[in-house]
DNA sequence: CTTGACCTTCCCATGATGGGAAGCTCTATC
DNA sequence: GATAGAGCTTCCCATCATGGGAAGGTCAAG
């Protein structure tokens, strides 16, 4: 099949197709003579293991190792579960940053009248920066 | 004062502040004969306001909309509240897609031996795709 | 043989941030 | 006054995963 087909019974776009392709973490594809790329059921199972891998949001390095695991029969599970872990604790320490944040915005929105009147609390704490509730904004933080 | 001890004072780098200077989030600083950027404590304010903002998780976006309310005396809170509440909702939707993530990946990885058996639940899930235990993975989400 | 769907490569953009090069300026010390 | 070193300038590049779109080749149905 092509790599439109591909695409649409593996759920990852023709786009990422070629990204992946090009970034190493999956194979070059089969041409056709025309210079067509082709996939067979095994590929597109390869394609649906990562597709499955982003949604739990996995990096593409980590999906490098997922998929050497994955093809490696004689592989330790430990390593995987340490690879699974070890994204747990990422995925952890995201959602308590996000958690410091609602907590401190819904704490000074609960103090905003939200009317027509200008006092806002939570503009004031921005310009005077008081309440440090929030969780301490070291490095590494970003944004979607 | 120059542009890096304005950085240094507001906590915003200098590399920052000269990008939020050309995407039009602060004035054009004003400039010595030199060609040197200056800022006055006025500014530093300006700047530390950004950095609370953007602690806060607040895009570019968001931020020029509440440095406008800042500057704006007669503001209406209700405008402030309603970016603010905006914003938590978009923090839980978040939290909410990562928490899926995890509680899938821990249950799965709560299955796996982790020896040196080769057989894993994880690897399995991924190459199967049974559970779909995971907040749904619509369009929209990044990572990181 | 034409039409339209599909494929190819290539370049550009995102958002917020940092790295680094090449070159100019300022200040302190000799 | 010269020199060293810190600090400033602009410009370009990279990140990460993803999409948009242009220009042009290919294929199948009518």
């Amino acid at each position: 099949m092509n790599i439109g087909e591909a695409a649409r019974t593996s759920g990852v776009s023709a786009k990422m197709i070629r990204y992946y392709e090009r970034i190493g973490l999956i194979a070059d594809a089969a041409r056709t003579e025309a210079g067509y790329r082709t996939y067979d059921r095994n590929d597109v199972e390869t394609l649906r293991f990562i597709r499955r891998a982003r949604d739990l949001g996995f990096s593409v390095e980590e999906m490098t190792a997922l998929l050497a695991l994955w093809r490696d029969k004689g592989r330790e599970s430990a390593e995987v579960k340490r690879i699974a872990l070890d994204h747990v604790a990422d995925i952890e320490r995201r959602i308590r940053e996000l958690q410091g944040m609602a907590r401190t915005l819904s704490h000074l929105a609960g103090h905003c009248h939200g009317d027509h009147r200008p006092d806002c609390p939570i503009i004031d704490d921005l310009a005077e920066g008081v309440a440090d509730e929030a969780a301490p904004p070291r490095s590494g933080f970003r944004r979607r």
